[in-house]
Formats: structure tokens, sequence, C-alpha cells
DNA sequence: TTGAAAGCGCTAACAC
DNA sequence: GTGTTAGCGCTTTCAA
């Protein structure tokens, strides 16, 4: 049987009350301080934190649900909000439902038996019914990266403005010179995708250049997918000057079909890649791209929950839209005859 | 205030046993069954595992500590894990230590508060200190990836054979003629690493072939890191005729830099990569590597734990060995002038 | 099969 | 500052 205050009790001959108390940073005599310092010490009492929980109604447990943990955008993601969630005392239980909405449905009713005081979502269902549960308890819920149309104006979401983010990068092409883009997507009917492609349309419509139907395929976000897009688009019969790929493991993918065929960059052909800066690192070292904010995101959105949590916080659910930001690099260049 | 079992009682006018056994499988009448069923979904009951928890002694929980999210090798251990562990019921709370033992120390006392089942564990701090808290108390632990010389025949663990792997690999490169091979390791003083280390050493000195110490570099195992290792390695006076990089992350970063340096493989240089195989998809579609079971890694490490966890288990604290097996693709190439 | 009651380890009034 | 006590939501004898 483990060790529980009580006996602390019993050798301190001190009362529970002076004992929870001083776990719970009430003042105590210093004298009994030392006492129940080492009476915990040679006893080896470890406070329980499920009985606690029982009490306090709080297990000080968030959980997260996401669709995959394989993808460098969402384990960056959830490193980011599970280092300022712990260092506020907050355990994350991170539930991966491998984009299966019967999975994602499931981990949140069991996180909800676990009694998880608040929910963070990276929604793979789009109808958002899997998260009604959690509403209905009354249990904070905040999505990240996407937001869910049927559940608008009762949840919060933290996002990136992913339309103007690929209208940045798309004009920024354009004012380059060229025309004949090419545009590398996630799957059809992703929140993300179907975004970004606006923004690739919105840029071209802005210059009142035609867009190309065969310049734009869906590389699956994967690196097997950005691979494979690339060399369709360079098979093209006219293909394309530059080439949009809207994030990272399709750049990476894309970059090795491109030095596979000898291609030189920017020479040859333009490359503008998408996420995060630093994962590219010296590799590409300077590889012009859209530079989406995921700490940023992974900040606010902790920061979100934490707000919901606190006792004063019922913050209107509204939606964090951040702004990604143009990086100017060495893998685009003017085209000289546009 | 939640809804609780007594809500139910009240409402169907039974007694709380009853209600508890129907919840925990026991044979309940027909009639009555319904009665809770109707109750519960009117009401939207939740059961409190925390409660329950506190009653049975166990929270179906298990605590994973590793050093970085940031590792296809980890992440997919992780999420193979957390497959088995859920479907038996258990939560997984992941903490990411930032390979930082005082973080990784903390998340163990932080978990053991929670009141885990279980603790698995990639172990960063090579004394294994961070761990006695949880053996005193305990509570059972299974190491991944890494043995822990200080707690050895304490604690069981999962490991690939690093060292017959690594001599594999490079056994196989010497019976090809090559005399001159590269190694890209991680960094120094790594279990891994070591093991590694040892494996290539050995099958050198069973082919009774010197060793050149330039040969060998450590990329941390990070893509920079192989790609920087490898620049290196092609800029000595008489570059290696063959690469071995131990592991994801570095091959990728190698294979990189040999495309910027115009290097075909294996025509110029035979490449020997490490993992597993299916993270490297088509792109690099028959690349020549010792394949690392990391499927049966996470497999064997969930087994190992629910065993530790069933009433009748009390395994005895063993190291589980698994073993790599090379694959031969098209990467390679046996040298004719040796 | 069902119900009454005790108690898991802790917190939080409240009285001292 | 400290101790007494009730009770969080559940499981589990034990008797009916």
């Amino acid at each position: 049987m483990a060790v529980t205050m009580k006996d602390i009790a019993r050798v301190t001959g001190l009362g529970l009350a002076t004992i929870s108390k001083y776990y719970n940073g009430g003042s105590v005599r210093a004298k009994n301080q030392k006492l129940i310092e080492d009476a915990a010490r040679s006893l080896g009492y470890v406070p329980n934190e499920i009985a606690r929980s029982l009490k306090t109604k709080h297990t000080y447990t968030i959980g997260v649900v996401i669709p995959e943990l394989s993808n460098v955008f969402i384990t960056s993601i959830i490193s980011t909000m599970e280092d300022l969630l712990r260092q506020k005392g907050y355990a994350v239980i991170v539930c991966d439902c491998r984009s299966n909405p019967e999975l994602e449905k499931e981990a949140v009713s069991f996180l909800l038996r676990k009694q998880v005081d608040g929910l963070i979502n990276m929604p793979y269902d789009v109808t958002g019914d899997h998260l009604r549960p959690a509403i209905e308890a009354g249990t904070p819920v905040v999505l990240v990266d996407r937001i869910l149309k049927p559940l608008e104006g009762q949840v919060p979401a933290v996002v990136l403005d992913n339309v103007d983010a690929a209208e940045q990068g798309t004009r920024f092409l354009l004012q380059q010179g060229h025309r004949n883009i090419g545009l590398v997507l996630g799957d059809r009917g992703f929140y993300t995708t179907e975004c970004r492609l606006q923004g690739y349309l919105n840029a071209f419509s802005g210059f009142d250049v035609p867009v190309r139907e065969e310049n734009i395929r869906c590389g699956n976000y994967t690196m097997n997918g950005g691979y494979t897009a690339a060399k369709q688009l360079l098979a093209l019969p006219e293909p394309p000057t530059a080439l949009f790929v809207t994030n990272f493991e399709m750049t990476l993918g894309v970059m090795l079909a491109l030095r596979e065929a000898g291609i030189r960059i920017p020479e040859d052909l333009s490359v503008m890649g998408f996420d995060k800066m630093d994962l590219f690192g010296e590799i590409f070292p300077d590889l012009t791209l859209v530079r989406q904010p995921q700490d940023a995101i992974g900040l606010q959105t902790a920061r979100l929950m934490l707000e919901l949590l606190s006792p004063s916080g019922k913050t209107a659910p509204g939606t964090i839209t951040l702004s990604a930001q143009l990086h100017r690099g060495k893998s685009t260049r003017e085209l000289q005859n546009p």
C-alpha cells in the first residue's frame, strides 16, 4: 500500500489539514514543515493527484487529439504547446487518431472519461460531431490549424491565414514575372488545402492571368506526394517556370525530384516552399518560402486554453488568425522574358 | 455539477451497486439494463475514471518519457505503442524532455504523482537516477531503444541488437570489396552510437582491414548532421567508396549532399542506410539498408508493459533484443578493383 | 440479482 | 496555525 497523508500524520503527530495545507503552499510553522518534510522523505511519500482531482474537480490534464503524429508541423506544434502547458502544471495526453473519424470520436470520449480539463484538437472529421459531447459537458475546446464550419461561434480556434499565405507566395512569383506556376497542394477537401488553393487563385485573378488547371497538383502533404507531383509537373508539355509547394514534407520531396532531374534552382526553375524555416536548416540555406509561425500557433493555442481554464476566463469563442511571412530567399528568380 | 451515478440511481430507483456492476460488465436484469441506459443517455452521464481510479488503484494510464519528439524513429515507435496500449484501454501521456536530464527527472516525478500504472522510457540520463523513484514506488518501468548499465537487472528493456546491425551493414560493404568505408554516427556517448561504432569496428577486424579514423563522423542523428558529415567525407584526400549512415534523418541529409555534389549512386559511391524502409518510400526506391524493426520494437515494448501490468505478470527484468535485417537494394555495388 | 454502507486519499469549511 | 470532519464519485464486501 502506498504511503498517504495519514501516514505522515501518524508519524509527525500532526493533523491531516496541516499536512494538506503544507502541500498546497499554505503557511505552516517552520518546525512542523521540517517534521513533514522529514517524514515524507523517509516514508517516500508522493502526493496522490488522483485523490486530489476527485476533490478539486480538475485533473490538470489536457487532451490533444491530432490526425497524425508523423508530420513535423504537428509534432513541432505539440512540442511547443506541451512546453508551456507542462510549465503551468498540466499534463498532456496526446491521441493520434490515424486520420480516422471513428478513432477521433473515440479519443474524445476516452479523454472525457479521463476528466481532462480541456481538449485541443486538430480536427479531422469536418462535421465536428466528435466534439459535441465535450461541448455539452462544458469541457473547453480549442481547435488548431483548421476551423470547423458547423461549430463556428461555439469553439475558438487558432489558425494560419492560409488564404493570405498562399496569396502572398503566389503574388511574389507573379511579380517576378512568372506566369506558369505549378502548385503542389495537400489533399482536396482539407481546410488548409482549400484555403491555399483559394489564395493561389486570388493572386492570379489579381494579376488578371489565367490559371492553368494542369498546374495544380495534390501531393497529400507527404514527401512522396511532393516528389510525385513535381515529376508530373516537370513532364508537362509546357513545364512551369516556378513551383509553389505548400508544406514542409512536400517541399522536401519536390527538392529531391528536382535534384534527381538535374534541375538547377533558381536558374532553371524557381521554387517557393512553405512552413517553418529552421527545419530546412543548412540544407536549403536560403529557400524562398512562406513562413508559417508554428511556434506562435502552438503558443497561442496553449495560451488560449490556459485562459479558458483560468477561473476568470470565459473568452469569446473567436478565431485567432496568424499571418504568414514571406521570406525572400535565393530559390526564386525574376523571369527575364515573361 | 456533472452527472454522477447517484443521479442515475435517483432516476432509475436502483441502487448504486447495481449501476456500478452494470458499468463493469456484471450481469443485470435486462429491464434494469435498459433503465440505466436510458437514464444515462438522457442525463448525459459519463463515468468518472478519476473516482474509479481512486478506488481501484490503477489509472489505466502509461507515462512515456522520450528525449525528443522531432524524430521519425521515436514518433513511429510511439504511434505503434499507443495503438496497442489504447486498444487495451490505456491512455498514454507523452513527456518530451528535450534532451534535458533535469526535465527528464521532473517528467518522471510528475507522472508518478499522476499515478501512472507504468513508465516507458527512452532514457537520456545514462545514470538512470531519474528512474529510481519509480522503481522504489514499485511502478513498472520498461526501457526502449537504450539500456542503462546502472539499472541492469532491475529494469527490462527492448532494444535493437545495434552491434550486430552495424556489423551486418559494414560486413556487407566489405564483402562487396569496399575497404574505404565512411561511417556516419550519432553523437558520441549515446548507447546506440557506441554500439553501432563497435559493430563497424568488429566487421573491420573480422576482415583484418585497418580502420581509417578520418572515416568516422558524427552527424548528431539529424538531417543537417548527415549532410555535413557527407560533405566532410567527400572532401577527404581519399574519399570513401562507400558510406554507411546509421539513421533515417542522417541518411536523408547524406543523400541530399550527394545529389548536390552530382554523385551517382551506386556508380560513384555506394550508400547503405539505416532505419525503417517505408519512410524512404518511392523516393529512394531501393536503398540498401539495415532495417530496424521499429514496429516490432514498439509492439514488444507495449506488450512487455502490458505483461508487467497484468495481475499474473512479474516478468523477469531481462532485455529483449531484436535483430535488424539487411536489405540488399540498389544503392550499393560490388567494387571491381578492391 | 440487488442494495446499504464503508472507504479509497485528499481538500476545505469550520471551530479551536 | 492547527485539528475535526464531511464528502468528492466510485467500487466492493456483505447481507438480503
